[in-house]
DNA sequence: ATATTGGTTACACTATGTGTAACAGATTTA
DNA sequence: TAAATCTGTTACACATAGTGTAACCAATAT
């Protein structure tokens, strides 16, 4: 999935859990409810469990709670939750031997120019709430 | 190619141009110059004679020449002129039509989200100059 | 015991990216 | 005029990555 992506679908099944009733919600009840399938969205929510963001519980009665509460979860906590490569990663072309020597000085640039760019939409989703968004989604 | 990918080959080719004697450079030696293929790189500057940063002259003696001065000459223009599609190419999902409303919503929120950002990284490119990108380098 | 659920792995299918080649049109040179 | 060279564009095979689905095990409640 797509870093995007697969942070939207995070972040709805996030939304689903705060506006549900407080009792586990079961993958398959949570995948009909914001539009995805089951499976896929139980790898994403591991990753949410493994960074305690949710807790999961099996057997019957089983399924996913939200543990932290909206006003103190933000978008970066969850991003690098589901993310292990840096969000929306950047590639620059490798330089072979032959290569001018500026050229391979130009890569670093661009790497540096791109982890800049990574640590500002960093900063932005560190600045909004899980509660900021059902706010505005109410609205 | 990646967004990114492309836009430092494209620096680099103009890095080359604006470094080379002031005549038409072949899609050939500027390729082996910056370490890549001639067909590909045609591909790229073809885009960049569309938008008048460089031109381009067929025959014998032909090639690309930059037009635009490194000092006027910023990371944004080059990008556009590159890229149809906008700058780190994000995407959530679709709600088929039985989602709940919320969820339909939350798409909106996150486009709004990814445009915000997109106009972020637009202007961050925009103070960036080739010019001071050939500075740096130079260190 | 049985049923249900999360966690994980596997897999076929699709889409996208990538490098390369080929060719037409333009232009210089001889 | 003929040949050589270059851009611009298209096509294509190949590799890589994304996607949806299924299947299975361990855990847990009834």
């Amino acid at each position: 999935m797509s870093a995007s992506k697969k942070l939207s679908t995070a972040v709805k099944a996030l939304y689903f859990l705060a506006e549900t009733d407080p009792a586990p919600q079961s993958s398959v009840k949570i995948a009909e409810a914001i539009g995805t399938n089951a499976s896929k969205l139980r790898q994403t929510l591991s990753l949410l469990v493994k960074n305690g963001i949710v807790k999961s519980t099996q057997g019957t009665t089983g399924g996913f709670l939200l543990v932290k509460k909206p006003e103190h979860l933000h978008l970066q906590e969850i991003y690098c939750a589901i993310e292990d490569r840096k969000a929306f990663y950047l590639d620059v072309n490798e330089v072979n031997g032959s290569g001018m020597e500026p050229v391979r000085k130009m890569n670093g640039f661009f790497l540096d120019l791109f982890s800049d760019i990574q640590v500002d939409i960093e900063n932005k989703m560190r600045n909004i709430y899980l509660k900021n968004i059902i706010e505005q989604i109410k609205l």
